[in-house]
DNA sequence: ATATATTTTTAGACAAAGGTAAAAATTTAT
DNA sequence: ATAAATTTTTACCTTTGTCTAAAAATATAT
């Protein structure tokens, strides 16, 4: 597996995910920053190695072994995210482009080290699951601030949008990665999000409660 | 730079670090594992972006620029290697792969916050020094337990030769790196050695003391 | 249902990094 | 000082992964 395809099967894991269907060309390659055309190229090497049911026009899809390997790459970089956090002091937004690169090392005792050293840990510093080792992985069960219910409460752990703008309002407003925050009331007519951070309360619009991961239990 | 070019460059510096002398085409290749024409076409563009001083068939060194890029890799092949023996536990023998790896992720904030973690380490575990962030090096201070005179000591930092029989010799004598050994005396008609090694003495042959590594203080 | 727009693929080019085989330069040996 | 041997370079080919421009297929709109 060169690094190119190993971001290529990333990719494809990510954009199909949610639903079962194939992904489309243009999708990937606006995902990778690449033109349509050498994702085409890359699709038909990836065939030839049966990591990808691949159909011209029609997209892709992981086989067993794609998804496999696409898994254990997420892994790597989830496990690299945490040592980053946990044991060299960045900070959760500073990690993924070093993650990036890390995730690429090819070692099997060297990730397998890497998790003992960190304590097996379940889920990276943006509250997303690592998977396990055999390729399991938990649904996440992170969503958009603005789709919890009224009473109900979770962590943040995340960002959608992480414009400097954004993080500098959050970083204003004292919102911080692992604060619990509880939904005590929405508005009617704007949609905005009445709610308590940890002993304090405020008013957010439903454009920052969008932007807002809250991990749920 | 490409993980291609740093690789040329490391390999220059080892191979001109003792004489001052340019170093060959040959001798690149023979440590790269590559052709000698592959060595002439990258050697060019090394020159191109003033990494080398190259003239045609006289071969090359480094330029302060190469140098100093030389010695980022090195020390951070080195940071890696301490790294992976002393907090994820590998033997000093399985680090050299996984290192050369690492050594190619580029992020500044992560090599000086791994230097931190690791308590600035000066050497790494085969004893080899590590250059600091702006370009000094310790002249290595490692030599074969055969060139110590008698009555001297240091410890045993490493092998010229790794080869498993000799790594299997060692193990079952208990010769194990960090151990201190002394020399007694040596054998004027067979030139083998009486060392102290610990607590307890033994005699070895001149082949085996020629290729244990000493480093003295 | 046909025309238009969009998506995807093909064809051909390029740079990086490697390889072969032959030519040129340098070194060594007689 | 030549001849022979060795080293280095050149010229050209290969693969990976990218690009552009044009052609083909699919989707959308009137």
């Amino acid at each position: 597996m060169t690094r190119s395809e190993e971001n290529y099967l990333k990719a494809i894991y990510h954009l199909g995910k949610t639903d079962k269907k194939a992904v489309a060309t243009n999708a990937i390659s606006e995902q990778m920053d690449t033109k349509p055309s050498s994702v085409t190229d890359m699709l038909k090497r990836l065939s030839e190695k049966g990591m990808v049911n691949y159909r011209k026009y029609q997209g892709v899809q992981l086989t067993e072994k794609g998804r496999s390997i696409a898994l254990s790459i997420i892994r790597k970089h989830r496990l690299w995210e945490v040592f980053l956090v946990e044991k060299l002091g960045f900070s959760w937004d500073e990690v993924h482009e070093v993650a990036e690169q890390l995730e690429h090392v090819h070692s099997e005792k060297l990730i397998d080290e890497l998790d003992r050293h960190l304590g097996y840990p379940t889920v990276d510093p943006h509250g997303d699951p690592i998977p396990t080792k055999t390729g399991e992985i938990k649904k996440s069960i992170k969503k958009p601030l603005s789709d919890l219910e009224i009473g109900h409460q979770g962590i943040c752990v995340g960002v959608k949008d992480s414009s400097p703008a954004f993080l500098k309002f959050l970083d204003k407003y004292g919102i911080t990665l692992g604060h619990v925050i509880r939904v005590i009331d929405v508005e009617e007519f704007d949609g905005s999000f009445h709610i308590q951070i940890e002993d304090r309360q405020m008013h957010i619009s439903d454009q920052i409660a969008n932007n807002l991961y809250i991990e749920i239990n």
